[in-house]
DNA sequence: TTATTAATCTACTGGGTTTGTAGACTTTAA
DNA sequence: TTAAAGTCTACAAACCCAGTAGATTAATAA
């Protein structure tokens, strides 16, 4: 399950993509409307300015906006910057990869094989589903 | 990520796999070969006893053995069954669906698209994962 | 029948993570 | 120069995971 954190980025980030080179949005004006606590949701768009996903602009008439642009910005990116690792084993994860306690030989070890086939599949999938897509969809079921 | 319940439950029960049909087995023996805490197997155990997954004998000569033939035992229900969920969204999960609370409406929501398809792919490998693929793999990889 | 073995059950606990809050500080535009 | 807005550090409550303790029940062997 992703965290609330996640899920709560992923939110601000469509909201972001709607408004795409329209100007800085304010924190608050994202934390009202997607009802997220402002507070939080600082740290969550602090930490996808230091990732380059979001710019920032101090004083007034400052906010956040969009530095990728919405087609250029994918779930995988986004859930292990929030989350972590997209596998389901850490012994199997390609970004935050570490040796399982469990097992005894990691070379010799007949679980692997299924969680690695779920991790491409994962991959594959969430690295298609941009912001634009989502926006896309979203515009589709609001007719 | 599974979480060290999962894990060790899938451990003791390729370990129970492979011992299928040659009587029960002292969650002692379990706990030491797989490196598992023994009180902590013992509430996996039952867990998975409960769910008809295992059976047991108590009393001396007592343990516990697989009620499901190995080819039966896939890892769509141990994971339902330690951790909850296969879907990455509450709102997408089958068995565990809950509304997301983040989510103005659910209807004309973008986001769940592209997590409802990860959760198709994972539920479709991993029901197919059974531990008898696990053992024969394992087999493989020790000759 | 009794002793022993081993599973069952209930309750608890420590620690870490997640979620969220408070408040001082800095930057910028008008 | 003042008000608006992001930045930063520190803290705290709530929750959950991982693991422990100990009494109880059931089965077997002697």
């Amino acid at each position: 399950m992703l965290s609330k954190k996640c899920k709560y980025a992923i939110h601000a980030l469509v909201y972001l993509a709607e408004r795409y080179q329209q100007g800085p949005v304010h924190i608050q004006d994202i934390a009202e409307k997607q009802r997220i606590p402002k507070k939080f949701l600082e740290a969550i768009l602090l930490e996808m300015r230091n990732a380059k996903i979001l710019h920032s602009k101090k004083g007034k008439g400052g906010g956040y906006y969009l530095y990728k642009k919405p087609e250029d910005v994918n779930m995988i990116e986004i859930i292990r910057l929030m989350d972590g690792a997209i596998a389901m084993l850490p012994c199997v994860s390609l970004n935050y990869y570490e040796p399982c306690e469990e097992c005894r030989d990691e070379k010799t070890c007949g679980i692997r094989d299924a969680f690695t086939g779920v991790r491409d599949e994962t991959l594959k999938l969430l690295s298609k589903s941009t912001l634009a897509h989502m926006l896309k969809r979203q515009k589709e079921l609001n007719k």
